[in-house]
DNA sequence: CTTGACCTTCTAGTTACTCGAAGGTCCATC
DNA sequence: GATGGACCTTCGAGTAACTAGAAGGTCAAG
């Protein structure tokens, strides 16, 4: 028999932090493992593969929401498979938007970058100049995509 | 004398929701603005100023923290520029690393986005495959060491 | 038997807002 | 002068995805 991992040796396992581990298992995207006598966490191979699912999911930089919504999808194997293709797309989109918005910030930075002449002082610094609103038009919030 | 600007009003004029200009009130970011007879805040042009550079340098993907200290430097006019500088290159860098990091999760998914035939079954789907631990080696994740 | 590493639950904090409720003010129109 | 609707006020709570801390229980080694 395999003795099963406590939530240290998953958390390890894994490259998770158990904290983070039981905050799954709170909203639902860990099932509550078995317990061992002294009520420490048991989890087994399953556990291993589906924390380590989520977290590659994550790591692709999809919401929790989605993660759901995948490890739904794996649970019911007979639905089509269109809906999970949609899904990448969907992200590849988000991330080719994010790619584009940061290549323009960093042209911006750069930029200003080379504003500073660094023995000059906060008062004539061009680079708060240049942060400053010459024409303040109203934007749309920034800094966030839905 | 100028009428001052409503919250309302200033929000149109910086692209900013009122609940936000509230809420740099609350944290200090701006200034308590004067009130008028009936206790609305009135806002005068360099409010304007004040809120237009925090909204730019938060469009810039600064943090409040930095924006705090830009503004710190910026109302010590005699310091030298070069912590501004700094600000901004540390700034580029990170950016610069963001950009590195989505392009790569960029071409995982592109390579994910061509594993479906899109009518297939969940059960085939070669994206759950791929998504899934075949190999579940210990991903450190950032700030942990042995 | 004691020490220290690990585990348990629960609560609260983080970032940067965002929303809702309950009520007050202002101004134009009837 | 009354009324309606747009705007304003405060306060409190909610969001994502964890992260950290307190107070205490368990376990294996020495």
């Amino acid at each position: 028999m395999k003795p099963g991992l406590s939530i240290g040796a998953l958390a390890k396992a894994t490259g998770t932090k158990a904290e983070t581990i039981r905050y799954y298992e709170q909203i639902g995207i860990l099932p509550p493992p078995a317990r061992t006598a002294g009520n420490y966490r048991s989890y087994d191979g399953e556990h291993v593969r589906r924390l380590a699912f989520v977290r590659r999911v994550r790591a692709l930089g999809f919401p929790l929401e989605t993660v759901r919504a995948l490890l739904a999808l794996a649970d019911q194997p007979d639905r089509p498979c269109g809906e999970v293709d949609a899904l990448v797309v969907e992200q590849l989109r988000e991330v080719e938007r994010k790619i584009a918005d940061l290549q323009r910030l960093r042209a911006e930075l750069d930029r200003l970058a080379h504003q500073c002449r660094n023995d000059g002082r906060v008062a004539d610094c061009r680079i708060i100049e240049a942060l400053s609103p010459q024409d303040p038009a109203p934007n749309p919030t920034p800094g966030d995509r839905p």
